[in-house]
DNA sequence: GCCGTTTTCGGCCCGACTGTTTTCAGTCG
């Protein structure tokens, strides 16, 4: 039983509220309006969004698609870019960055050197706040939206409701009867709606489904696909993907449309089934005492009502491996790959891979017969001189280049089994539920040879309770550690405690506790708790302050570097590549400082695009779990799942090191 | 708007489905 989940789900709940009222008024965007004095007037996240915005914007505008995809890929490519944004700006290198040419480049500078935003003022001003709301009811795109604008006047939500209802929709050229309901029903959707799903939730569903349809007879395979086996922190529908000789189709769909834990049928046709799953599914699913299990039970506890759609596809199991690829995605990665066939003169898409010559002019399956034979995956990448590429590092971020025979540079990926431990728990001394014993055997019993303890500082309470250890009673928890590693060695038993500290990282940018205190501890997690002045502050601003944290001799590990939570709240402004960069130069001045992969399935931050810098800058990553019970350790699985999404090997992380070598690098 | 280059403009991934219209545009993944 998940008893106790972590005592962050109250404030999270009330975070959850915060954000549905939020979302209850249809706020317009605006373009950021500096308060600094002085260049960088805006900084990269900033910029980041405000290209979307404006992709969205033009889309909406009626203006030309790769008009708009070049403002997405400009986002896109912004986003991940690691060198600092002012110095590229100030040099006028801004153009080389491929993706950015003179127009959005020209933006770009205007916006970090003065702080306008040229005439895209016009833009914004231009689109009604509702339509962006209306483009996200199914069946309503940007081109429909716009025609109920100009013909209709409609510019939100609400007045589209009305104007179905009063009929006026129907007669519009293009639309009909159908479209008219389908959006009614849409509404009604998008209220009901919560989006996208935590990888937690959406794999416990995921696994289930691909269990259920495994055991039907006829389906030689089932396979998770789509961004649940991408890894995605958050999944937005599921898509399974069946193999099945062709006699068999008609019965496997019927059978899929029959398992129990299906709230809805959406559609189906002679290859595919659209559903909406409910908590049914989950039950008689998943192995009993597993992750799963427990993950099934809180859910069931919390009543959750929560939904989620899912896509099957049946195909001929010699098409099995190209639609898995197609469907597996990213939408980038499968961009990429077609231009790498085309490149070759072949056609890549769900059904095959097709030399040009022999399937010209003929389409789906009537050209899968023209298909180079692929056994699984990693023939198709192999057919494109390139090598298998793990689902989770298929985002079209330098992954194509790295695959490609001649370079053959893809990392071998962390596995669960490569930890040895983690340095980031919480016992009964502060918020946790179980004792320092207690959490050492659980620890134990996952092979590990040791267990970081790192209980909070004394300034943390929350609700005016405090939750944190006093100053006083830290020796207390030394000495009871002390006794227990001595108990073990005593007994030959190969496992040891950490005795850190999760110390507060104040306002100011200074660590919780006195020095003598945090001395006491053989590390220290500097995290961030208290966000209010850290979110009312800006990037730049609260970047310096956690340089500072981070720069005091007894910081050892940056603990959930943002402070997000998954779907209920963005983390506070931070120019996370500089403080990477930061932690790197200490790093080569003999330091130790690392950086948390917060394995909770809530927060899952550090986020993955920040992991291939933080190697490059040699800043070891620890994959934490941040346990508040000893059932929190699980959590590792999902750091792991991040780490592999970041490129991490094995010899990236922290924790993947013996006892000893730890030894050497803490305060011990 | 970006890119490449066959330097000055054409091409930019691909197919299914839906609803509308009667051959296709828009949406979606």
């Amino acid at each position: 039983m998940l008893g106790s989940v972590n005592p962050d789900i109250n404030r999270m709940v009330q975070d959850l509220c915060l954000v549905l009222m939020s979302m209850a008024k249809v706020s317009g965007w605006t373009l950021p309006k500096s308060q600094r004095q002085q260049a960088p007037y805006v900084s990269k996240t900033q910029l980041v969004d405000v290209l979307e915005q404006i992709a969205i914007l033009l889309e909406l505008s009626g203006a030309n698609g790769f008009r708009v995809r070049a403002y997405q890929n400009g986002s896109r490519t912004l986003a991940s870019m690691e060198e600092d944004l002012f110095t590229i700006v100030s040099e006028n290198r801004i153009v080389e960055i491929k993706g950015i040419g003179k127009g959005i480049g020209g933006l770009i500078t205007e916006a970090v050197m003065e702080g306008t935003w040229g005439d895209m003022q016009s833009l914004y001003d231009k689109i009604p706040p509702g339509l962006i709301e209306i483009v996200g009811i199914p069946g309503l795109g940007p081109k429909r939206a716009r025609i109920l604008h100009e013909s209709l006047g409609i510019d939100s939500v609400e007045a589209l409701k009305t104007a179905c209802e009063l009929g006026h929709v129907s007669p519009l050229s293009g639309f009909g009867e159908k479209s008219q309901k389908k959006y009614l029903e849409g509404i009604d959707l998008l209220r009901r709606y919560q989006g996208r799903t935590r990888m937690d939730v959406g794999l416990l569903y995921g696994r289930a489904l691909q269990q259920k349809i495994s055991e039907i007879s006829g389906v030689e395979k089932a396979q998770l696909a789509g961004s649940a086996r991408r890894r995605r922190e958050t999944i937005g529908d599921l898509d399974v993907v069946v193999s099945s000789l062709p006699e068999n189709h008609q019965n496997v769909i019927e059978n899929i449309l029959n398992l129990p834990g299906i709230a809805e049928v959406k559609g189906y046709g002679e290859s595919k089934v659209s559903l909406i799953l409910e908590q049914e599914m989950l039950s008689n699913s998943v192995n009993s005492g597993s992750l799963d299990e427990r993950l099934a039970e809180t859910l069931i506890e919390r009543n959750s009502d929560a939904t989620i759609d899912a896509q099957v596809r049946i195909v001929n199991p010699e098409m099995f491996p190209f639609t898995l690829a197609y469907f597996t995605g990213s939408k980038e990665h499968n961009i990429r790959m077609r231009q790498e066939a085309i490149n070759r003169g072949l056609r890549l898409n769900e059904f095959g891979l097709f030399p040009e010559v022999l399937a010209e002019g003929k389409i789906g399956m009537e050209a899968a017969k023209y298909t180079l034979k692929c056994s699984d995956e990693s023939e198709i990448y192999n057919n494109l001189d390139m090598n298998w590429i793990p689902p989770e590092m298929r985002e079209d971020m330098g992954e194509i280049e790295a695959a490609s025979l001649s370079k053959s540079s893809l990392p071998k990926l962390i596995q669960p089994s490569d930890l040895r431990g983690a340095f980031h728990n919480h016992t009964v001394y502060s918020d946790g539920t179980n004792t320092l014993e207690e959490m050492a055997q659980a620890a134990q019993s996952l092979g590990w040879e040791y267990l970081g303890i790192a209980d909070h500082s004394e300034t943390l309470n929350i609700g005016g309770r405090q939750i944190g250890i006093p100053s006083g009673t830290v020796p207390k928890q030394s000495d009871e550690i002390i006794r227990l590693n001595k108990n073990w060695k005593d007994q030959g038993i190969n496992f040891r405690l950490f005795h850190g500290s999760e110390c507060d990282i104040l306002a100011d940018g200074k660590l919780d506790y006195s020095d003598e205190v945090r001395n006491l501890f053989s590390h220290v997690v500097g995290s961030v708790h208290a966000l209010g002045s850290w979110r009312n502050r800006d990037e730049i601003e609260n970047t310096e302050a956690l340089i500072r944290a981070i720069e005091d001799p007894t910081f050892t590990i940056l603990g959930h570097p943002t402070g997000r939570i998954l779907q209920v709240r963005e983390g506070f402004p931070i120019d996370m590549h500089a403080v990477i960069r930061r932690m790197g130069e200490l790093n080569s001045d003999g330091y130790l400082k690392a950086i948390e992969i917060n394995a909770s399935p809530y927060r899952l931050d550090l986020d993955w695009r920040l992991c291939k810098y933080a190697k490059e800058q040699k800043v070891p990553i620890c994959i934490n779990p941040d346990a508040h019970d000893t059932s929190g350790l699980d959590d590792v699985w999902y750091g792991v799942q991040i780490a592999r999404k970041g490129w991490l090997e094995s010899s990236d992380i922290l924790n993947t090191k013996s006892s000893l070598e730890i030894e050497s690098l803490f305060n011990d």
